[in-house]
DNA sequence: TTGTATGCGTTATCAA
DNA sequence: TTGATAACGCATACAA
């Protein structure tokens, strides 16, 4: 068979610029990695050479030698939460800016998942690991230290924690909530939550919660504490049989906005005034929170910033440097429609 | 120096494993790859060595060796938009059941962005990938191309399309929202949409509006057509600014649901009723538009399964088979609060 | 069934 | 400033 195909079916290699550019392969190298090392006429000849025949460095094989992946790993829940999604997409835009592509992983709540998801991102060789939350099977840690790469726990940020955090404190954050509808006259206040279960970020929130209440001598009953899925619909169901427990609740904590917004639509839908007969509270202000009717009070968190932070902390770590994790981010609480001070009791 | 620390700080390679098992490289290899071709007991003592210094195979030196990366590459607008969370999020899925990782890139709407983050992909030795649209610079699909890699452009179905779609057709989708509104009595109907320059999808929607207006004599007033960022309050702003047009519109067909729920919002807030005063219908179906009130009429579209039958079209086409790419899904028309008959003209 | 030896495409070291 | 060459970590044809 004849040695040079008019069609090389194969992409083409470094060897094949070097040739048709009449350099060695050192050159070529060198023009795609440190250009100002390489006479400019020269430099002209070989990237003409590779952009006719489109070449460009081959990752893997570049990885191999230069012992860089230039590739880090996203691992969260799911991005059907807005919230992870616009961390990721953050993250994405942040790194593509510094040549590094990223690789995208979601365990949906599943902590073996989890487990098994970072352990194929460290086979291929990221150099770096953005993963939400920490409550995770100690192994994986473990697996991510004895790689020696530096990582980030995104979306938390618990004090004392031994990783370092991008986030905020749950628990402070909820506090804040129940204390602010605590200071509005609120007594009996239900809560409607995301399963706590491997979910440390879901336990401090409820933490903090039972903190603010505690302050006060007050405690969550059980008939008024839900703990589901976050979804529209369970945050609807959960308000509907929370309302016909006795004594009612005045207020209602949501885990997230998506359980805030089924609180309020149901609320709504079964004749009740809001916030008048029933205060709510969201959390993570997610896009349409604000759009509703009475609009959603809830904490504002600024997911691109942890995206965005998360990334710059990771490429610091990249560049060398030991850079200290910045203190955790302060949620805002953003006082809209579904809350107010409660009207002194009615009778009595 | 010694030869052998007991830290050695650089990870294990498949050598280290094989002197641990006593066996060599290839056996390491085998296991690995076609564990069937080993003795079982040669087997374990290999997965236990492996085990106990944590190695797993490069994936960089398996990738060059092995001519395939096990990496593909989905390409979209960006996460912000629940539909291409929903597609990416269900490829990822699909492909790590069959150990395939996914590299995302995100363009934000910019067509050069997009070129190169496919140049950046194809580097990275992508097997495979997934590119939201297809109006996108000719040189992108030529880069693909050249490379011979399979791709799926998804989201997306136009007839004659010289690329393998999983989408839909959104001209025909359009269609079919107007002829509905036009069989409900409608006369002047209103545009909210996106952006047409560079978007063949929504460019599409617009015809298809056109189109059936067209058939019965009618077509779109300049006044009644705002095309802007697809956000809640760009659908706010255009439908306050419209209803000041004279004739007013009865409809309101609307880019996609964001829109159209900014839209009813605005309608509702101005006082006026809807559908009665004013038929809203949007696209899509995301999470929150059954929960309006009213429930938005709008499309559904199934973007998991969007993403999953992408995954599969590319996994068969990795497998050396050449499917041919599913028939168009068909959207369905979800008919809900936003829309009705329309009343016989008053007065007159 | 297992071992040996070579190739994969690039980068980096060193010498010219 | 440029070129020759040895890694880089693994998979696989081929030999045993």
């Amino acid at each position: 068979m004849s040695e040079r195909e008019p069609k090389p079916k194969r992409p083409p290699r470094a060897v094949d610029v070097a040739a048709a550019a009449e350099v060695s392969i050192a050159t070529v190298s060198r023009v795609f990695n440190s250009p100002e090392k390489v006479a400019p006429p020269i430099r002209e000849r070989v990237l003409a050479a590779a952009k006719a025949m489109g070449w460009m460095p081959h990752a893997a094989g570049s990885a191999l030698a230069r012992r860089r992946s230039s590739i880090v790993g996203a691992v969260i829940p799911t991005l059907d939460n807005e919230v992870f999604a616009a961390q990721v997409g953050a993250m994405q835009t942040a790194f593509a800016e510094r040549g590094i592509t990223l690789l995208l992983s979601c365990f949906n709540y599943n902590q073996d998942q989890a487990r098994s998801d970072v352990q194929a991102m460290l086979a291929r060789g990221v150099e770096a690991l953005a993963i939400v939350g920490e409550s995770h099977k100690p192994d994986l840690f473990a697996d991510i230290q004895a790689r020696h790469i530096p990582y980030v726990v995104t979306y938390s940020h618990r004090p004392g924690s031994p990783h370092p955090c991008i986030g905020f404190d749950n628990r402070q954050a909820f506090r804040k909530i129940a204390r602010h509808l605590l200071d509005d006259g609120h007594e009996v206040i239900g809560v409607i939550i995301q399963p706590t279960t491997g979910n440390d970020r879901v336990a401090d929130r409820l933490d903090g919660i039972r903190d603010a209440l505690a302050e006060r001598g007050l405690g969550i009953r059980p008939q008024h504490l839900y703990e589901g899925e976050w979804s529209i619909d369970f945050g609807r169901q959960s308000v509907r049989a929370m309302l016909e427990t006795a004594p009612r609740p005045t207020a209602l904590i949501c885990g997230n906005d998506y359980l805030a917004i089924g609180a309020l639509l149901e609320a709504r839908a079964m004749g009740l005034a809001v916030p008048r007969d029933l205060a709510i509270t969201g959390f993570d202000d997610i896009a349409i929170s604000r759009q509703m009717d009475p609009p959603l009070t809830t904490m504002h968190i600024d997911n691109h910033e942890i995206g965005r932070r998360a990334a710059a902390y990771l490429l610091s770590c990249l560049q060398g440097e030991s850079p200290t994790p910045a203190p955790p981010l302060v949620p805002t609480l953003v006082l809209r429609g579904t809350t107010g001070a409660l009207a002194p009791a009615r009778g009595a």
